[in-house]
DNA sequence: GAAAAATATATCGCGCGCGATTAAATCGCG
DNA sequence: CGCGATTTAATCGCGCGCGATATATTTTTC
């Protein structure tokens, strides 16, 4: 019964959809120069991660489908970041695999976090804390989500 | 010369990143019922608070700018939500009013807040403590945003 | 070993977010 | 009053995110 107010500045998803769009802005010109999107740019640092890995393996790491990270990676091998090549052993999964041009992004890229830690004006202790807040805070929502897939028609009332 | 870890979960961009896509997967069957989108939604409640802003109102609570907005009125307009006429007094001006269906989303929606709020498996200070510590990063970052608007070519180095 | 089920990726259409640009109305300054 | 500057929306193109669907490969089952 509790009365929940339907003012914008109440929601918390409203403040995470802003906070969202405020940090694609921050980046925009920091990887401008690089010929890279926020999105691209995090495909690249999980190519760091894991050389190599599938299109799916990607989409795991980013929480994203293969409808999206496929165009994205076709772009991304276009531009000369990545190679795309069926995985021999499994001929369902394509293998990616950073070209030397995109290993070279990594020093390219070595001023960007520097840059987006001082554009919080926060201390990396304080910056932790709050990106695992957020990391539970979106683990509890997709395991909600995970949850209720079933019975989506009943949701009402 | 503090190194800075470039793995992807390190980031608190990342962290708010998917978070966003978390709530948006939350609110889609929410709102699919009702035959609104997220941002959609946003506008609504938006004219909850202040029916007949105009569209560039709607864009300044929102973070968005009228090539965003534009199209989605015109999309709340064919729905029958909302209706656009110019603002007699300032024919620049398009302003926004929502129809009685627009209005009468506001009992239909009712559920959906606590649903949300039930998903992140918090209590109300909680999340209006996150919320609040959001909203301070995203202003920080866009603040910053304008501060550095002008010498984006010398951010290299 | 052949058919059925499961898995991995790709394709298509649509709505959003935004940079760049345009068009129209208003404002300001002489 | 007149004309340039400013303000407000709208338009266009592109990349992303995703639901729905298709295709190809592998695994399972009998």
């Amino acid at each position: 019964m509790d009365e929940v107010d339907l003012t914008l500045n109440e929601f918390l998803c409203f403040a995470i959809y802003t906070a969202e769009h405020a940090f694609t802005r921050l980046y925009k010109p920091l990887l401008d120069r690089l010929g890279l999107t926020y999105p691209q740019y995090l495909v690249i640092v999980a190519l760091w991660e894991e050389d190599g890995a599938s299109v799916g393996r990607i989409g795991e790491k980013l929480f994203l489908e293969s409808n999206t990270v496929t165009p994205l990676l076709k772009r991304l091998e276009t531009a000369g970041f990545v190679r795309r090549s069926r995985n021999p052993a499994d001929e369902r999964q394509v293998r990616i695999q950073l070209t030397d041009r995109g290993w070279a992004l990594r020093k390219e890229v070595a001023d960007v976090p520097g840059c987006v830690i001082q554009a919080t004006g926060r201390d990396l202790p304080d910056l932790k804390r709050l990106r695992d807040e957020i990391c539970a805070l979106r683990d509890a929502i997709a395991a909600f989500n995970i949850s209720t897939a079933g019975r989506r028609t009943e949701t009402a009332s």
